[in-house]
RNA sequence: GGUUCGUUGACCGAGUGGCUAGGUGCCGGUCUGCAAAACCGUUUACGGCGGUUCGAAUCCGCCACGAACCUCCA
C-alpha cells in the first residue's frame, strides 16, 4: 500500500512519512479519560481530533486497530504516592461504592462521544481489567533492575534508566533540567530519586480498591495500565500513539521509560499529540474551573455563552483548526462555524440535487487530490475544508444556471462530498434527522406548493401567510428560481 | 527559575522564502412582488527592532507580550 501521509512525530518534533508496521494495518493506542468526573469540552476535543484521525487511516485503505483506554483506577491526586485515588474519593463523597463512580462517568463520557458522532474504538479496554498483566510489568521491570522496593511500594528508578535511555525524549530535556525543575524531596518520601515514580503502591487498611500481589495488597501507578494494554492489544512496538499534549512531559515520558525497561524496545514508532482547547487563551481544565460541559454548551446555560450550539457545529468548529494548534472557544467564534457549516451542508444537499449537462464549463476534477494532500499533510482538516468552500461555490453557480457540470464531473463530486464530509470529517446532517417521516415532508410540500400557486396568481397575502406562519412554527423557507427549498 | 511553543486582518483560523488560504462579519451590487438564500465585487494582516536575501508573514538575532509543561489534568 502506497501512501504519502506524513505525520507530526512529537519523537522527534517533526514531520514524517508514515511507514506502518505491517503493510496495510495500523495499530493505535489513545490515552483515554479518567472517568471520575463528567468529560468537559476540552476532553472532546482531544478524542473528536483523535477520531478524524482514525476516520482518515480508515479512508486511506488501512485495517486500523485503535484501543482507547478506560483508567478506573490507580489514578491518585497530587504527587504524592500514597492515599485513595481519584475514584474512591469520590466514592466517599457520593457514598457509593467506587464501581458505581467509574461506571457513571463511563457511561456519560460514552453518551458524549457518540453525540459528537465519533466512531468506537475496537478495544477499550480498562485497568482493573489488567491488573494481573500490570503486575507481570512491574516483576519484568524489577527483573531488569529498573526498579525497586520500599516497604511494598515499587518505584522506578529514573536516574538508573537515564543512564541507558534518554529519559527525556519526548520533551526533548536533558535529566539534570528536568531535576532542576522538580521539588526536594520531603521527609516522608520513600523514593530515592526526585523523578522516581510509583510502579505499584501499597494499599492501606482502608484503601477501597486493592488487589494482591508478591509486595502484599496493593493497586497499579496511573501510567501502568497503558503500558500493559498497548502491549497486549498491539504488541510492544506498534504504530501510533496519541494523547493530549498535557500528558506528553510526565504520563507518557514515564510510559516509555516503563515500556522500554520491561519490553526492551520502545513501545511506539509515532507519538501524536493533541493541543488543548482554550477559553480567553487559557487552557480549559477542571482546575481551573473554565471547563464547558458539552451538555452546557449545546443548551447554551454556561454564562459564557449567548446561545446554544448543536453538536456538528462543535465538531465543525474543531475540525476548522490544526490539531496541534490550540484552538481558543468564544461566542463569536462559534457563530461562525455554525453559520459555515450550515452553508456548507446545504451545499452538500443541494449538489445532491444537482443536474448534469454535456459539459463542465467549471473546474471541479481535481478536489479529491487536494483534499487528500491536504490530509496527507499531518491531517492538515482547515485546508481541506476550504478546498470544499471552494467546490461550494462551484456547486452553487451550477444551482443557479451560471455553469455547468458534466455526469462524470458531478458523480466525482457527489462522492468526494460524500467521503470527506461524512466519512472522514465525521459530519452528519443534524436536519435530516428531526426532519421526520415522508408524509410530513410531502404535507410541508404540499402547502409549499399551493404557495407557489398563490404566487404564480400574484397573490401575495396567501404566499406571506403561509411562509410567515410556517417560519413562525420554526421552519426556514427559501426561494429559488422554480421552486423552493426548506429546512426545519 | 528551567524547558518548549506561540503572537496573522473586526473575529476565528491555515500557511514557512516570491503565487488571493478558508470561514464569519462589514460595505456595495445582481437576483427577487417582498424577505431569505445564492452569486459577484470590496475592505482591514502578518507583535517590535535589526540582520541574511534580488525578494521574508515565512530564515537568523535581540526585545516585548502570552501560553503550556516542570505538580493531578485530554
Amino acid at each position: 500500500m502506497e501512501h504519502n501521509l506524513y505525520i507530526y512525530n512529537t519523537l522527534r518534533r517533526k514531520k514524517e512519512l508514515f511507514v506502518p508496521i505491517h503493510e496495510d494495518k495500523v495499530g493505535m493506542y489513545v490515552c483515554g479519560p479518567t472517568v471520575y468526573s463528567d468529560v468537559h469540552l476540552g476532553n472532546c476535543r482531544t478524542f473528536i481530533s483523535f477520531d478524524l484521525i482514525y476516520r482518515y487511516l480508515i479512508y486511506l485503505g488501512y485495517k486500523v486497530r485503535y484501543v482507547r483506554n478506560i483508567t478506573d483506577a490507580g489514578h491518585l491526586e497530587g504527587d504524592r504516592d500514597e492515599g485513595d485515588d481519584k475514584f474512591a474519593k469520590k466514592a466517599k463523597l457520593e457514598q457509593v461504592e467506587p464501581m458505581e463512580i467509574v461506571q457513571k462517568y463511563t457511561n456519560g463520557f460514552h453518551e458524549i462521544l457518540n453525540i459528537f458522532n465519533t466512531l468506537p474504538p475496537n478495544i477499550e479496554p480498562t485497568a482493573t481489567g489488567h491488573i494481573s498483566e500490570q503486575i507481570e510489568i512491574v516483576k519484568k521491570i524489577l527483573e531488569t533492575g529498573f526498579a525497586y522496593e520500599k516497604s511494598g511500594t515499587i518505584y522506578f528508578d529514573v536516574e538508573k534508566y537515564s543512564k541507558d535511555f534518554q529519559y527525556g525524549i519526548l520533551t526533548n530535556r536533558k535529566l539534570e533540567d528536568l531535576l532542576e525543575g522538580t521539588r526536594e524531596l520531603g521527609g516522608q518520601d520513600e523514593k530515592k530519586g526526585r523523578l522516581d515514580f510509583a510502579l505499584w503502591i501499597k494499599a492501606k487498611p482502608e484503601t477501597l480498591m486493592q488487589w494482591p500481589s508478591p509486595w502484599g495488597w496493593g493497586f497499579p501507578g496511573w501510567h501502568l495500565e497503558c503500558s500493559a494494554m498497548s502491549s497486549k492489544y498491539l504488541g510492544n512496538t506498534f504504530d501510533i500513539h496519541g494523547g493530549g499534549m498535557d500528558l506528553q512531559a510526565t504520563h507518557h515520558t514515564n510510559e516509555i521509560a516503563q515500556s522500554q525497561a520491561c519490553f526492551h524496545t520502545a513501545p511506539a514508532n509515532y507519538w501524536m499529540h493533541t493541543n488543548m482547547l482554550t477559553v480567553n487563551g487559557v487552557r480549559m481544565s477542571k482546575s481551573a474551573g473554565n471547563g464547558f460541559l458539552p451538555k452546557e454548551l449545546f443548551t447554551g446555560s454556561h454564562p459564557l455563552l449567548d446561545k446554544g450550539y448543536s453538536p456538528m457545529t462543535v465538531r465543525f468548529f474543531m475540525a476548522q483548526s490544526h490539531y496541534r494548534s490550540t484552538l481558543d472557544f468564544s461566542n463569536e467564534a462559534l457563530q461562525a462555524s455554525e453559520k459555515g457549516y450550515s452553508r456548507l451542508m446545504e451545499g452538500y444537499d443541494r449538489l445532491k440535487k444537482l443536474s448534469f449537462s454535456d459539459t463542465s464549463s467549471i473546474e471541479t476534477a481535481g478536489l479529491r487530490a487536494k483534499c487528500e494532500e491536504a490530509m496527507n499533510d499531518d491531517f492538515n482538516s482547515p485546508i481541506a475544508i476550504s478546498h470544499l468552500f471552494d467546490a461550494l461555490r462551484a456547486i452553487n453557480l451550477i444551482h443557479d444556471g451560471k455553469e455547468t457540470i458534466s455526469a462524470t464531473d458531478l458523480k466525482e463530486l457527489k462522492d468526494v462530498f460524500k467521503l470527506f464530509i461524512e466519512d472522514v470529517l465525521g459530519l452528519k446532517s443534524e436536519t435530516e434527522t428531526s426532519a421526520g417521516n415522508e408524509a410530513y415532508k410531502k404535507a410541508i410540500e404540499l402547502l409549499l406548493n399551493m404557495r407557489l400557486e398563490a404566487k404564480r396568481n400574484k397573490d401575495w397575502a396567501t404566499s406571506d401567510k403561509i411562509r410567515n406562519e410556517l417560519t413562525a412554527l420554526g421552519f426556514e423557507i427559501k426561494d429559488t428560481k422554480d421552486g423552493f427549498e426548506w429546512k426545519i
